[in-house]
DNA sequence: CCTCCACTCGACCAGTGTTCGACTTACTAG
DNA sequence: CTAGTAAGTCGAACACTGGTCGAGTGGAGG
């Protein structure tokens, strides 16, 4: 008769496993931080001396590449036909948009970025952006796909500097040395980040499009 | 009679300063990286205890704000007359292109690029912007100044986190896998980097160009 | 039964940022 | 000229970091 009890051998405790170690590492990282991730924090929580991590692992970078591909993989890929309908544009916004969103959700992923995106989540989101352009009509696609991925990075940095250290401070400061700084003090305090990327985001597009059409010759 | 000698009172070796702090954390910056930047290794740069540093600075972080600021002010304004001659891009396109000429001089800056830039060089270039970006005519010219600075920063630090780390292990990374990532694989590799940067400045550019029109109304 | 091997872990190392309290100057007031 | 005060210096120490070493564990295969 088989029942839980013929059968405790295997797994009173879940084995330790490269998943584990990155999920956990991923909710500490959420919960606390990129400068409260310890070696030893991420072994406490999964249970297990911190030296045990290091077989799985071979340096805490590693911890953190696996974790930030693990952010890339949250990134929806677009649906891949073509030619898209709504333009060649809309899948490249939805992916950019996923992608923002993902960094967004996971705000120490941005001071991480300083890092080769080689995981296999980036690379196949990074395919899929060549991919569109090159179907787009873009003949180097190169410079619009850099173009937009710069633009993603740096806008989630400094939407997440922005948010995390203000707390309003920032505000007065800037608003004192308005003499200086008067359009900084003027026009630099509102921060409607969403619609400012969508803005952004529609310069780039645009003018991307608008070499597209010179190429082309055609409207 | 005044000599050297009659006069040895004054700094035998010239006394600490906050100056000289950031300039050897500078330089110290340059020759060895961000990771080896150490307070005690700062210090005996300095011929000091490492705990003389902290008279003049509350914590490494301050060191590392200071160092950055540093670079922003190598970056030249440009001159203010308006309108410019040569269209308001020229100007926009000076600045864009001083400031990234700056991080790149100093490979280190894009990796602490993750933290608020209120130093007063950062902030005068930022007027500057946003100065230039109004006078061209843009009612609210924050989306227009944090597209052209999410791009720059985020283009320093995908050129140098690839320049620094590669060495060419990429390409056979990335020609292994040419069947998963064939887009890729096919238009990634070469890294002109400047010509795709102002190919992707010229996109974003002509983008507010064309907002801009749109507004005016005219060609 | 023994052997092997994936896997675990306690002890330890060199090095980190930062604090504390004592010390040395250099000028100023009496 | 002396006493006092403030600016500036610094050795010792603390709690903590990422990482290594070698000794162990336990279960599967012969």
């Amino acid at each position: 008769m088989d029942s839980v009890w013929s059968r405790p051998k295997k797994a009173p405790r879940q084995t330790l496993t490269l998943g584990r170690i990155v999920a956990e590492a991923v909710a500490l990282l959420d919960e606390e931080g990129v400068a409260r991730l310890t070696m030893r924090r991420l072994a406490e929580r999964l249970d297990t001396g911190s030296t045990t991590l290091y077989w799985h692992v071979r340096t805490k970078d590693d911890v953190l590449d696996l974790a930030l591909d693990a952010v890339f993989g949250e990134v929806r890929l677009p649906s891949r036909d073509r030619p898209p309908e709504g333009g060649w544009q809309r899948p490249v916004r939805e992916l950019i948009g996923g992608w923002r969103a993902a960094l967004l959700r996971h705000p120490w992923s941005a001071t991480i970025l300083d890092r080769p995106l080689m995981g296999p989540n980036a690379l196949e989101r990074t395919e899929f952006l060549y991919a569109a352009l090159s179907a787009a009509g873009f003949a180097a696609p190169k410079p619009a796909a850099y173009s937009l991925s710069n633009y993603v990075m740096g806008s989630v940095v400094m939407q997440v500097t922005w948010q995390d250290r203000d707390e309003g401070g920032t505000g007065d400061f800037l608003a004192e040395r308005a003499a200086r700084y008067p359009s900084l003090a003027e026009h630099g305090l509102d921060h409607a980040w969403d619609a400012t990327f969508e803005e952004g985001l529609g310069y780039l597009l645009d003018g991307m499009d608008q070499a597209l059409h010179r190429r082309t010759g055609a409207p």
